[in-house]
DNA sequence: CTAATATTAGTAACTATTACTGTTAATTAG
DNA sequence: CTAATTAACAGTAATAGTTACTAATATTAG
């Protein structure tokens, strides 16, 4: 049985107020100015509950930590090399990759997980300026 | 200026001999048969730096540790939710979901990185069973 | 209101990985 | 073939991210 609390509310307001994709680490020390004196394990068990509950992402883009997602539809991300931000893409799903994939595969494709790397808008203008 | 190895040629051997994307553990517990006295750290160090070189490719498949695969050239793998296991995929190359990313992003895509997840063929046919 | 219990803060523990240090061994120069 | 140089090593300590534990607190049900 799920119990409301306080700090989990905190948190997904958090979430659904950026789009900056955060680390756990982040969304604890934004979460703080409301909630002084939070646990970075209350953070954290919150983050995985949200995840598991699918009411927000989680995204491992191979950086040394997880990061976080406040909205929780399918969408792709593109990391950019250039200043490490994790931007969200506007783009068609990519549903049929799966097809592709389980063509000739003796298994089951239940679905993917992708994400690009480049350069962002903003790093891709500073670098030709 | 790169020195030869013992320790190095035992793990790329190591990982020219499996299609199981063993973690650097795995690694270390295998290459410790032909060199018993290896150390965890060198398995690391030498990890990296092949990966580095693009002799091997690191896997970042969202587990809580990375894999490493000896076979370098550009390939999908799917991670089977049943055993946890990650295999090779035989299929097309998906550069064209880059083109599919692009369009209408402001910055600059330069690839992207995919695996599939789903139940490998062992699995699906132990469950159909 | 009271009882039951999910959640918390704070802290300790854990796991994967990297850094450090003195030693060993691969390469280069003579 | 030495000897000098230094990359790489083994062993160990340290770090980072995350999870587990515990007694106290806050939420919900009745």
């Amino acid at each position: 049985m799920i119990k409301h609390s306080r700090q989990r509310d905190a948190i997904l307001t958090y979430l659904h107020s950026t789009k900056s994709h955060p680390t756990a680490e982040t969304v604890y020390e934004n979460v703080r100015e409301s909630i002084p004196n939070i646990s970075l394990g209350t953070v954290y068990r919150n983050l995985n509950m949200l995840a598991e509950t699918g009411d927000i992402l989680r995204l491992s883009c191979g950086g040394t930590s997880d990061r976080y997602d406040g909205n929780p539809e399918q969408h792709y991300h593109i990391l950019c090399r250039e200043c490490g931000r994790v931007s969200d893409l506007e783009m068609a799903g990519l549903e049929h990759i799966n097809v592709i994939a389980g063509a000739g595969f003796g298994g089951t494709i239940e679905g993917h997980f992708a994400y690009f790397y480049g350069c962002c808008p903003e790093c891709t203008k500073n670098s030709t300026e």
